[in-house]
DNA sequence: TCGTATCTTGACCACTTGGTCAACATTTTA
DNA sequence: TAAAATGTTGACCAAGTGGTCAAGATACGA
């Protein structure tokens, strides 16, 4: 219950003003422990995850990475924002400038890759979503809810040129993410269903929705 | 570790061959634990969820939620068994005889509607899955697999009719699935993201994937 | 090379949690 | 109504977990 109230800024804030510099081992060690906690995270869920199989996976003892990590939490905070950034960047390179539905389209495919190369990135962000947002739900808020509301007013514009079908932007935008993002939260079903390899699956997921998006969102 | 091995038919079998008839005392509270532990398990996930949770919602003692089920795990998978069906039955109405396009949107119009009265059934599934489907795993590749089969099979035929854009059936439905069930399974994203009532964000949801899948389906 | 700061860990603790059990309560059956 | 079956629970236990700490090991600057 009191597990709710965990804070992204505490790691942050150390990567700032950190009054002593950072030690190579200190660097080396971090890096490695954020690596680990993020297979095991993604994996297992916060509550799904103990410090000892982090420590294992780290390879390094639990006591030491509570050296470097105060607490369970706060190893969870560093991995969240050390992911958030990359797994949310490609939103940002949606150009005014280019043309709709390709711009659309290859923020698609973006994702659909990062889905492929990164599903422990959306995996640990599906299970933090799943669990009520407790970490993120500031960064929701607020700068996610800033680039996502800036991206809507571009694809509206668009819309309004006539340059797009009209959809409602930000059920555009989740209907892209939960598309792509599927394919890395709902691994073992989609594995379950399909006797493919995951190369002609990525091939056929991405062939399926460029046709039905670019079909989709063409005007008229 | 040893969480993983967990087996669906556990409760199923009690439900058939059980020696002795269930009592109306068995029956009423098996149910009130049943519904207590969905809202448990579905938002803290089964490594999250305690027994006493449930039976805190449930209102009644932990030893007697023992008493009607040995163990947590039986819990889960009697919740999972309950859930599952509700969850995946609208699939099976999808008609070879009907409108290919009109069916197609009539499932994603119901697992819509479904994601908006039964969040918490899909956020279970989603918990599930994510944590690599210990439990539904032999039921994904079993059963789902035979409905989802066939049903790719009329989905193909409907494309090799010109009835219906040439998607890759499966991919089809994973998108049906995911963009419905964001809606459930993300809602603290979405709700960080908009600010209009639920009421109207579903209806957006629903004329935007109206629009795309029928616009994205059509044939040539 | 020496002394200091940093790093590492086994042992330990408090607390949570799944599960047991004996004793007691209620319902059902004859 | 009495015995048998079923239902209920507080107290308890063993295992697992997050986190502490003192003591020793290692790196590093002068």
């Amino acid at each position: 219950m009191a597990d709710d109230e965990i804070n992204l800024n505490g790691e942050v804030a150390a990567t700032d003003s950190s009054p002593r510099k950072r030690t190579r081992i200190q660097i080396r060690n971090e890096a490695r422990i954020v690596r680990a906690a993020l297979d095991v995270f993604s994996s297992n869920g916060y509550r799904g995850s103990t410090v000892d199989q982090i420590a294992d996976t780290a390879g390094m003892s639990k006591a030491n990475i509570l050296y470097y990590f105060n607490t369970k939490q706060d190893i969870y905070a560093a991995v969240l924002a050390r992911t958030l950034t990359v797994w949310l960047d490609p939103l940002d390179e949606l150009d005014a400038g280019g043309d709709p539905i390709e711009e659309l389209w290859k923020y698609a495919q973006q994702k659909l890759q990062l889905s492929r190369k990164a599903p422990h990135a959306s995996r640990l962000f599906a299970n933090e979503i799943l669990q009520g947002a407790p970490v993120v739900r500031p960064f929701l808020e607020n700068q996610l809810k800033a680039l996502v509301t800036s991206k809507c007013r571009i694809i509206q514009t668009w819309i309004d040129e006539g340059k797009l079908a009209p959809v409602a932007p930000l059920h555009l935008i989740f209907l892209i993410w939960s598309a792509t993002q599927h394919y890395a939260d709902f691994a073992p079903q989609i594995s379950a269903l399909s006797d493919d390899p995951e190369e002609m699956l990525y091939e056929q997921a991405e062939q399926t929705l460029k046709l039905i998006l670019t079909r989709g969102l063409a005007p008229e």
